[in-house]
DNA sequence: GCTTGTTCAAAACAAATGTTCAAAATGTAA
DNA sequence: TTACATTTTGAACATTTGTTTTGAACAAGC
């Protein structure tokens, strides 16, 4: 295999998940992608036999990339509070998921899970299935730690899944923010969102399960 | 105008529906959606001049349907209290949004608005966002009144953030909550999700803006 | 230098898809 | 019934699109 065969690969690869992240899987023409990536149609014939098996390389790739950037649990983990632990949760969901929703490439791995959400194929299944088990059970024993009641309550459930969804719509409701109406300047500043959903959702919690800190 | 043409026309706006929400505007075909609804290739230029007409004839048709069911104060609103009216909020939420992507049809509607969320027409992008516009405005004020704070405050447009939130996670999480790997049995009972995101809500409301029930 | 395997470009092909249109069918009113 | 308007049909057409193929350019090994 010579040099210049990955690296046309990899621009087709960059030019596909564009094309298929704004215009879906149909939407997006194999002529458009390889014009994009300055190559001719039949390369993707070469590299990738079809334009299911560029689909499913621009899949995997993509969810490579992101599983190898989100452990939900920090090395550090035993030193801190629950408290603490609970913080670093929300502002590494903010950042990681953030960057992709909107990062410098205009949200376009953002709209391209969006598209997978919907109309999920198998890799992508698979992938995301497992590293959100992983996210659920470590938020799930944090709250467990901060409540003192075991995971398998259904508040503790519960709470968990109002946390994600706190998080997930600050992400995601950026680009339905427009339409929301809500005014989106001040959430430009991570660091405010993160405090904003860490004392909500420990008064939250702990209205939830009847504690009190 | 013929009754049966009225007819042909509802056929194949159904039809479209479902089509357009299941595979995207370029995946759905004509002849797929003409045969599904009993009819030639050409009613749909007859009806509705070409694709791009009926896509916008399905869209408005939904939206209507939608602005008709979602107003968000209810009639009664003077007599309650703030916190009746949040409670009441968020089951109007959860019911309304709940039959759209989940309801008899397998939640089809919903696969519609998630595209248009994801990229918008021009239709949909004015209705949705007056939609929306009016019913942060109510929430808003619930918040306000809940704690004494005016609207402009920070604290009370993150809370309300917060609130829509957890309300579209119970609702869109359930289609991936397969993947979020959350146990979805108990979430049948709306009552139950209801109770619980107002308790959460109130709480974190309260610890939010300083304030004691 | 010759061969071989790899990479790439462009033309060619076949299938699909949106659109058009003229004729047929159907319904309505006089 | 007759005449007219409305609706439906399905074949035909032009375009788009995924795929295949053929040959050239290029590097590496003998």
């Amino acid at each position: 295999m010579q040099k210049a065969g990955l690296e046309t690969r990899e621009l087709i690869l960059q030019a596909a998940l564009e094309a298929f992240a704004s215009r879906g899987f149909k939407g997006a023409t194999v002529r458009e992608i390889c014009a994009a990536a300055g190559q001719s149609v039949g390369s993707v014939n070469y590299h990738f036999r079809d334009k299911d098996g560029l689909y499913e390389a621009v899949t995997s790739k993509l969810m490579e990339e992101i599983i190898l950037r989100h452990e939900p649990e920090p090395p550090d983990a035993d030193r801190l509070s629950a408290r603490e632990k609970l913080r670093i949760f929300i502002r590494t969901y903010l950042a990681r998921f953030g960057s992709i929703f909107s990062g410098k490439d205009n949200g376009i791995r953002g709209m391209f899970l969006m598209r997978e959400i919907m109309d999920p194929s198998e890799c992508f299944r698979r992938t995301f299935s497992q590293l959100q088990s992983r996210q659920k059970d470590y938020l799930l024993s944090i709250i467990s730690e901060l409540t003192g009641q075991p995971v398998s309550k259904p508040e503790v459930m519960l709470s968990g899944i109002s946390v994600i969804g706190q998080c997930f719509h600050f992400i995601f409701g950026r680009r339905i923010f427009g339409l929301l109406g809500f005014e989106t300047g001040r959430l430009t500043d991570i660091e405010q969102c993160v405090s904003h959903i860490e004392e909500f959702s420990l008064g939250g919690i702990m209205a939830v399960t009847g504690e009190r800190k």
